[in-house]
DNA sequence: GTAACCATATGCCACTGTGGAATGTCAAGG
DNA sequence: CCTTGACATTCCACAGTGGCATATGGTTAC
């Protein structure tokens, strides 16, 4: 059926993922994939555009006729289908972390104390709002959740909860104020 | 002084960052960089020689005379620590995280749930061996360990710590196996 | 009604980031 | 001497990011 001229990349196959309920465009896709996997997995509108329209050549999917405001819906092809299929199989690779403030930390030396706690405390402020988030929303619809997604909900909590214990343990580690 | 043509990147400025301990080549702060920073902020071989000759293009750093094997140290120039000065006060942006594992479990109903659970056994594998490493690395040399270093170490450990306890509670959210 | 405004919708571009392949050099051990 | 492996740089194609440009349909205020 479909033979993989080249892996399909894990962007790529969200977009996939995201098509089995039905045609969708770049833009409605971006909006879902921001909200469902969007706290894990970054993307952004260029790069939904630009894989559309590289899956559209390769027949992963096809594109409807254009709407009101070009919107352009796709729509899944069979072809489609079975390299979601072959991808969601393979092993998932290991997690990337890219965190601005811990290399502000790193050249700590470099900084005064006052300025490193700045950062730190808007930082804090940052991760003590999506923890509530998170907590509300579990709260609210926490049980009409499909499992998957109460599985990643929890992820974000537990990562939220772990970074505001650093956060609360870094005074007896570094030098944040004069003192 | 140094007037920012563009500013600049954090993996650039880290580069410079490492560059204050005297000069270094390419090669040298790749590894430094996987040591030091690697855990939180990744970077490839190809961007640090890349951002090096774009460094020393802009006078941010000069180039030495080439050694053996083609060795090429960098040394810190009067721009180049402006320009690192400059860059460290700025306010460090979001993290990033990109965590695969997690899509394939939003996707969750299209696998297996014992293909789910090869996955998540796996994972946690890993996790649970990095924070081993992470702890028996604060166990063995945690004393003589520069404080920032201590606090990006202690986020690790943190992180490690709670990525387990979510494994942990996995089984109770999932389907994982037929039961 | 229409003007102003905002959310929707796509596209383009330059730069940053990733991973693999190619190429060559020095050092150590058999 | 020869092989092997760590060292060291370069190139390339592709993936990912963020900003700018450019529309248009719908809503609100006048």
């Amino acid at each position: 059926m479909w033979v993989p001229d080249r892996p399909l990349n894990a962007t790529a196959a969200s977009l996939l993922g995201f098509l089995h309920a039905g045609p969708m465009t770049g833009w409605d896709l971006m909006t879902t994939a921001e909200v469902v996997i969007g706290d894990f997995w970054s993307l952004t509108r260029s790069q939904v555009y630009r894989e559309l329209a590289a899956m559209d050549r390769d027949g992963l999917v096809a594109a409807g006729e254009t709407g009101p405001r070009d919107r352009r819906p796709y729509s899944l092809t069979e072809s489609g289908r079975a390299a979601f299929r072959e991808w969601i199989e393979r092993e998932p690779g290991p997690e990337q972390i890219r965190y601005p403030l811990l290399l502000a930390i790193a050249f700590g030396r470099h900084l005064a104390p006052a300025r490193l706690a700045a950062f730190v405390a808007s930082h804090r402020q940052v991760h003590a709002s999506r923890l509530e988030e998170y907590q509300a929303l579990r709260a609210d619809v926490g049980d009409a959740l499909e499992p998957f997604a109460a599985a990643t909900l929890d992820f974000g909590i537990r990562y939220e909860q772990a970074v505001l214990e650093w956060f609360a343990g870094l005074p007896d580690l570094l030098p944040l104020d004069e003192d």
